[in-house]
DNA sequence: TTATCACATGAACGATTGTTCATATGAATG
DNA sequence: CATTCATATGAACAATCGTTCATGTGATAA
């Protein structure tokens, strides 16, 4: 599977060797396209972005979310573990209740250009 | 877990019941938060990211991918399969030859935008 | 301090997902 | 036609993921 096993590599034919060696350097590091699909990997689950759509205009708290969503507060709990360590959220509490908000307005737009994918 | 059940809900202190009633109308549709998470779920793959990537710039057959990438031409079909469904790519057969390339500029920003917020 | 409330977290189970292997399709060539 | 080559696909297994349940933490108030 991997280069070198003539088994899985095409012929000299449809292989384009110069394409090829032409790409390979343009390709950003190997690092950041796993960074890369695991950040989308939290946008992947529609739990969480219905969470973010909550928070789309309002800062709200955990309780609201898990009311507003029909879910426990633990299951948004963990969810929101890993929108913030994505840093897709920001939390600020206040007393007992904790509220989170929408980072910055970078997630506004990946969602946004996501929306318009769907609806062409 | 869903509306109405005390236990798992806050108390009257907590949960700003005008906020919420507030809040769930202005939420899209339960069918479309649900598809754009299964896009996003798209991207969030790496083999899928780094196949969006050598296709960034040129078209490239399906045997060129899995030589670039090191990886075996059944897996990167299976995965182009997927790519094709959500729309990303599109692809020409010429001979015997399948070309993949990217769909449209919607997905070069979407890949650009999640780029900058990891480089943040 | 003790009790209560809002939230966080660890373990575990069921469901989903990506790869491999084997095989099938579809196009060109002899 | 039969063969070859590029690609597509089905089944199956290992690994990852999201929820639930039980419990822990941190803050307020009595």
């Amino acid at each position: 599977m991997l280069d070198g096993n003539g088994v899985e590599r095409c012929d000299e034919f449809c292989t384009h060797d110069d394409l090829i060696s032409k790409l390979r350097p343009e390709l950003p590091e190997e690092e950041k396209l796993y960074d890369l699909a695991e950040l989308f990997k939290i946008f992947g689950d529609s739990t969480r972005i219905r969470i973010l759509y909550v928070l789309f205009k309002a800062e709200v708290c955990v309780c609201d979310i898990a009311e507003v969503l029909g879910m426990t507060q633990s299951a948004i709990s963990h969810q929101l573990r890993l929108l913030k360590q994505a840093k897709l959220v920001r939390s600020r509490r206040e007393g007992k209740t904790v509220f989170y908000a929408l980072a910055d307005d970078h997630v506004r737009t990946i969602l946004g250009q996501g929306m318009e994918h769907i609806e062409e």
